[in-house]
RNA sequence: GCGCGAGUAGCUCAGUUGGAUAGAGCGUCGGCCUCCGGAGCCGAAGGUCGUGGGUUCGAAUCCCGCCUCGCGCACCA
């Protein structure tokens, strides 16, 4: 048990001897100010109404009942309206430094997950052009609350789903075909809804040099299916390039030709929430909270889209995920309540929030403080490629992950690029560099270093206790994030540990001093690797030895 | 008009699920290099948490109204 977990059990059993009704469940929380200790507790404020005493004489009758120094507390005070502020015997917490070097890269996991499937599927983008900043921003989420889910004990799978059956392709197409055409000289006409990046006019040249007997374009199913191989070919390479790797790809297209489209659309019109009305087949999606109800059949016999959404979701269902968790542009809002209504009115017993969603807002790009809007193999929009290859994979994550998702994103080239101090991915890998430096020139590999025979009571800088709790609060940092799917708390903690870890490096040496101190100091400065580390491993950023 | 999201320092944003004197980065101003790497450290200035009510011991956080911005309101995806 965890220092905080003894002292939550003494507590609890202190409110009971006075009587307090059941449950009692004490929040332990660090305190904003040091000078209030090393923890908190507001039990004595949240009982007073209940047990009819007043707050702060409750909270004397609590610490009065505590054994403080069996859980590892040397001191209780009563602050304030009624809280109970607990300084910890500091030798009691740098002894859990143990645990972090010995436990490595399993320090922060859990198993609250038990194993059990789940599926992210995010970037989902069409096959229509290059990836953009907003499908960045996705796969840097995506990728770490894939990861986040991991290290909870989720057996995890990174999905990627293929739109490649829609009118978005064909406009694809017919985009291509036009500039087919302009190649044996005559003028392209760009189709309405048709795309006009640079990049269609390579697809269009690439396909006329690989398809001698087509050179007028004339075939447009081969057209199509070229171009859609091009683009998901370019876009495999820029979420290399971003180190984001899927575990599967699943292709609208293989829903239609498997026929569970039909098997869908079928179980739904049995099912008592389908209805015809104007010569188009219509679900009741009304009746699952949505604000009218969704045409599935149009009047042409086609599907709309959201038939093969729900189709999609049934096949997570199938292959036995318990939990979906889809990443996706808050310009998509609308079709949570669809597949969720859907789902429901199919009868299968899929849970109400089946799937989850992490809905994110747009990014915007500035340089030189203006909004930066095109690029030049895309046109219209920034792609991730540009932010790659100006900034760096590393600082790309960082940026992405530095915000809620709700939160719109700005993302500052001119500061993700400076290799200074100003920029905070540098900060938080430099603190990772410095550890290992410490090993480096101490010619000490850092694997061998473990807690054995040494004195960790020698850590008793104000420096050394603050870097200590923080690195003992990741675990629950962790398992906090990966609850609420927000890699950005993982981010925001990584910054401040390293603000700890160059301060404490800053005030305090390693090597040099007596040999006794030297160990124990080792020991800390270790364990601020592995966290470092570990932390950076969730977000998909590097954690280099020397920078 | 309806739905979703956001309004916190000059700018970009955090804020531990209701806690104490609201924080960080950038920008501004001022200090620190005989040192395991200065890609670092120390300090200063900077706030009516959009706004008006409500809930309670206690509100940036929860509820209601209003204002501003973004996104969505297709038999497109």
């Amino acid at each position: 048990m965890t220092v905080p977990d003894l002292l939550r059990a003494e507590l609890i059993r202190a409110a009971q001897e006075l009587g307090a009704p059941e449950p009692v469940d004490p929040v332990l929380e660090r305190p904003r100010d040091a000078s209030f200790g090393d923890w908190t507790t507001n039990l004595a404020m949240v009982l007073a109404r209940p047990m009819g005493r007043k707050p702060r004489e409750l909270a004397d009758a609590i610490v009065g009942r505590l054994a403080l120094h069996d859980v590892g507390m040397r001191d209780a005070r009563i602050a304030g309206p009624g809280f109970i502020n607990f300084w910890a015997e500091p030798a009691r917490v740098t002894e859990r430094l143990r645990a972090v070097v010995a436990d490595r890269a399993a320090y922060g996991t859990a198993g609250v997950g038990q194993g059990r499937p789940a599926v992210v599927e995010f970037v989902s983008a069409n096959p229509t052009g290059p990836l953009h900043v907003g499908h960045g921003r996705q796969a840097a989420l995506g990728d770490a609350i894939a990861a986040l889910l991991a290290a909870t004990g989720w057996r995890v799978a990174r999905e990627f789903y293929y739109n490649d059956a829609g009118v978005q392709i064909q406009n694809l197409a017919a985009s291509v075909q036009a500039r087919i055409a302009e190649t044996v000289s005559r003028p392209a006409v760009i189709p309405e809804g048709g795309y006009h990046g640079e990049y269609i006019r390579e697809i269009a040249e690439r396909y006329v040099a690989e398809h001698p007997g087509d050179r007028s374009g004339a075939d447009i199913d081969r057209i199509r299916e070229f171009a859609v191989a091009e683009l998901r070919r370019e876009q495999d390479r820029d979420l290399q390039a971003f180190g984001v790797r899927f575990d599967t790809y699943y292709l609208e297209t293989s829903l239609y030709t498997d026929g569970l489209v039909d098997e869908i659309v079928a179980t739904l019109a049995r099912a008592d929430h389908a209805y015809e009305r104007d010569g188009a087949l219509w679900l009741r999606t009304t009746a699952f909270g949505d604000d009218k109800d969704r045409v599935m059949r149009k009047r042409d016999g086609t599907f709309t889209y959201f038939v093969p959404d729900i189709a999609y979701h049934v096949t997570k269902w199938r292959r036995g995920y318990a939990r979906a968790i889809n990443v996706q542009g808050a310009d998509h809002h609308s079709t949570v309540t669809r597949v969720r209504a859907g789902l429901q009115a199919l009868g299968m017993d899929i849970p109400p929030g089946y799937p989850e969603y992490v809905l994110h807002q747009m990014v915007t790009v500035m340089r030189g403080g203006d909004e930066v809007k095109i690029s030049k193999r895309a046109g219209s929009y920034v792609t991730v490629r540009d932010l790659i290859d100006e900034v760096g994979r590393d600082a790309v994550r960082y940026f992405f992950l530095m915000r809620r998702g709700e939160s719109h994103l700005s993302f500052d080239i001119d500061l993700a690029r400076t290799q200074s101090d100003e920029n905070p991915v540098y900060y938080v890998q430099m603190a990772h560099a410095r550890m290992s430096g410490i090993f480096r020139v101490g010619g000490i590999d850092p694997a061998t270093v473990t807690g054995d025979g040494v004195d960790l009571s020698l850590l008793a800088a104000p420096e050394e206790l603050a870097l200590t709790n923080a690195l003992l609060d990741y675990p629950a940092l962790v398992l906090g994030a990966a609850e609420a799917l927000e890699p950005h708390r993982v981010t925001t903690y990584l910054h401040d540990l390293a603000e700890l870890a160059h301060r404490w490096y800053h005030r305090h040496h390693v090597l040099g001093e007596a040999p006794a101190l030297t160990r124990a100091r080792l020991v800390l400065a270790r364990a601020t690797q592995i966290v470092l580390r570990n932390g950076l491993a969730l977000l998909g950023i590097s954690a280099p030895e020397r920078m």
